[in-house]
DNA sequence: AATTACCCTTGACTGAGTCAACGGTACGCC
DNA sequence: GGCGTACCGTTGACTCAGTCAAGGGTAATT
């Protein structure tokens, strides 16, 4: 096995048994459950949180043994925790309902899982409780990706708030670094094109979007007035590697295109080099043409600069 | 329960659901341990990364019941897994050793562990990894500096790579603005000072460090000509909130002052604001003194900025 | 009408983990 | 040197958790 691919093989184990000893603590130390057990307590938190499932759902969602959950459910139904009725709509499926005292029950434990929980937060510097949250989430959302169909949130666009614009800068560079080998001097170029835009833009002609998805930055493009009047300028598309095939980078030149149509720009143009392929398919995709190409030197390799144009205006309005 | 301080709360609970669901998949769908437990498997992964361990040692590593841990050391030895033997240095206790079959088996383990997770890892894209596992590691940090003495590593400075300086840009723009208001006039400046840095300086006067803890960049700072003759400009200093208090202000402050002494320097000064009290009590500690005061209003806010020096070559040198 | 597939139940079983009692040794303290 | 306390490992008896296979019943398919 590649020792690059088996790092994140190596992470995820120890995670794995990191967590195992982690929840082992978490729930023998207390009694959690009394005087239920784990299992059942799962059980009721579904219940709980669903209203009414059938068996089977639960089966399915907790990966369970049919037996064991049809006894299981037998000693909570004994306890007058649930109520089981043929489902109505087949009946070889039974439904299972909380009756008011399991929903007593199911609460009780929630609030002694809550608690447990808590004690151990208790131990966590209040300034590191967001970053934990936030890292829990991401990998909550990358596995459960990978389990079933990826059922993620749209991304949307939003302008920027503080410390977004430095984020442009910084995923720029990176990315070019790491992918083309761009040296110092992007960063700097594009540093001072946000310096330039936070200190003297016209919010009526001139504008930045950041892309959002879960929570997180994944795009910006920036529209800027250019030199040639009646010309608008777009500027750092970017879309993070990881994020690109939801469309992002067609929505953040959408936007671009709109905005400067709707505030009156007759043409719009865009400087980008001839081996950004991904980029360029997205401006020829909404109308850019080529209008110039030429060799040129900078942040420290050899690169083919090409100059687009868009017209906004024209015979093509109604 | 004040809902702020509940949301950290949930969060865990909710990982916690999913992270016994997703264990409880990957262990059952593949008969992974097989001819032993899940137990049995964790106790051979300790022995065999730690040579010899004492069975007590184990007990508390894996938090397993003395008598289970008896028994089942007894049913390992009986198979030649493992072998039992006093310590030397307490008869009471007792040393476990892995045989050659041991290590064997416990390879076997490790094997079919790894290539479990790698299954379910090929199902999350590629991109994805590198995110996984630093989320991974971000909880993992947290919390087992919760749980023991917070036995963190230490932070280093290192220069910048590609992207630190809008990782600059970003954070000082993202806290002064939440922690004083300011507005994006102050992102603009840290831009245009963080592109100068970038576009043209000289690397044997002119300098950026990155402190970095765990893998993660908390603080930065800036060493550059000032137009006064023989003098050097600290800038940007700056030190993550949930870092703070392990001297990494200290340190980018020295290395900014050793630095500058030693390529010649005779004076070096700084501009700051009344406002930040953490970051004028390390420039009083590293000897700077008040030389002006004058209020102003800047970043949207009304603001005293203070302007502070220190003599690095004089009357106090041998 | 027959086949197949799914749903739930039940009995019999194995494995995982707990609890309490016990003998042995180390260590601190008179 | 002797005593109490505390920890180490062992053992027996037990409960709880989970598995497997057989079986009766209904739904969907043909």
């Amino acid at each position: 096995m590649p020792h690059a691919a088996a790092r994140p093989v190596q992470e995820i184990r120890a995670f794995n048994r990191f967590y195992t000893n982690l929840i082992g603590a978490l729930d023998y130390s207390r009694r959690l459950y009394v005087p239920y057990t784990l299992t059942e307590a799962r059980v009721l938190y579904e219940l709980n949180h669903a209203r009414h499932l059938d068996a089977a759902d639960l089966r399915a969602e907790l990966t369970l043994d049919a037996g064991y959950l049809s006894r299981l459910l037998g000693k909570l139904e004994k306890d007058g925790i649930v109520e089981r009725a043929p489902s109505t709509r087949d009946p070889r499926r039974q439904r299972i309902t909380l009756t008011a005292r399991g929903r007593e029950t199911a609460a009780l434990l929630d609030e002694r899982s809550s608690e447990a929980v808590g004690s151990l937060l208790s131990d966590v510097p209040a300034a590191q409780r967001p970053r934990l949250a936030e890292a829990m989430r991401t990998v909550r959302e990358i596995l459960s990706g990978a389990e079933d169909g990826a059922a993620r949130s749209r991304p949307f666009l939003r302008e920027p708030g503080p410390g977004d614009l430095g984020w442009i800068v910084e995923r720029n560079a990176a990315l070019y670094a790491a992918e083309y080998g761009f040296n110092i001097d992007y960063e700097g170029l594009v540093a001072r094109i946000v310096a330039d835009f936070a200190e003297d833009h016209d919010p009526h002609l001139e504008r930045t979007w950041i892309a959002e998805l879960d929570g997180r930055r994944v795009g910006c493009v920036m529209c800027v007035r250019d030199d040639a009047p009646g010309t608008a300028r777009l500027r750092l598309l970017l879309v993070e590697p990881d994020a690109r095939g939801h469309g992002i980078g067609d929505q953040l030149v959408s936007a671009c295109i709109d905005f400067a149509r709707g505030v009156g720009y007759r043409e719009m143009v865009l400087w980008t080099n001839d081996i950004l392929g991904a980029a360029r398919a997205i401006y020829q995709r909404h109308g850019f043409v080529l209008v110039d190409e030429k060799p040129h030197r900078s942040f420290g390799v050899d690169l083919v600069g090409q100059d687009w144009q868009l017209h906004l205006a024209g015979e093509d309005t109604p």
